[in-house]
DNA sequence: CCAGACTTACACG
DNA sequence: CGTGTAAGTCTGG
């Protein structure tokens, strides 16, 4: 975790190496004279409480304590969608897409969903490919396919089902 | 300005 | 079903 002076968390992540790079991500995205000074916060309980009742499936975190004021619109979008998808489903990066605009975002939205600075909290793994397939999960130093067991490992303690290695239907989620 | 990204859709064998 | 590829958008460097 680390989180600015204002106390407010901006980035989190499974591992130190990964942490540092996503920091690295948000600090660059704010125009240098605007950085806040930041620093890790390992040593937080109660979010490492949320955090780790996230991973297990369970619970949900509210916003307050977060800072997100560096974030690009559409990412911005996109992230507010990922939030509302419930528990124990899935959507897809093409319907999100459609949602905030346009089928032809998707690819944008993949970006985005992959450039998650706060993942668990922003709930990115809930999103699959239009084939209800999970493919990658963003663990930088891990094979894509290591991610996409940890990926499809979260999506199963939330409750969602799957099917020959694949989504099941009643498992899907669109966004309204 | 250009390359890359957690995509998609569609063609072909 | 597997492979290949073009399309097309946002972002960071």
């Amino acid at each position: 975790m680390a989180r600015k002076e204002n106390g407010k968390l901006i980035a989190c992540a499974f591992s130190e190496e990964t942490q540092a790079k996503a920091v690295k991500g948000v600090m660059n995205s704010i125009p240098k004279g605007l950085r806040p000074s930041c620093q890790a916060a390992p040593a937080d309980q109660a979010k490492f409480k949320e955090l780790y009742e996230l991973l297990m499936g369970l619970g949900r975190v509210g916003m307050n304590s977060f800072d997100m004021s560096h974030v690009s619109p559409l990412r911005m979008k996109v992230y507010s969608m990922l939030r509302r998808i419930p528990r124990g489903r899935v959507t897809t990066y093409g319907a999100i897409a459609k949602k905030i605009g346009s089928r032809r975002f998707a690819r944008a939205v993949g970006t985005a969903v992959g450039r998650n600075p706060l993942p668990l909290i922003i709930p990115c793994h809930r999103v699959v490919t239009a084939s209800l397939e999970v493919v990658n999960y963003g663990m930088p130093g891990r094979k894509p396919s290591e991610g996409a067991v940890v990926k499809r490992t979260l999506l199963k303690r939330e409750g969602v089902k799957f099917l020959e290695g694949k989504v099941s239907r009643q498992s899907l989620w669109s966004p309204y």
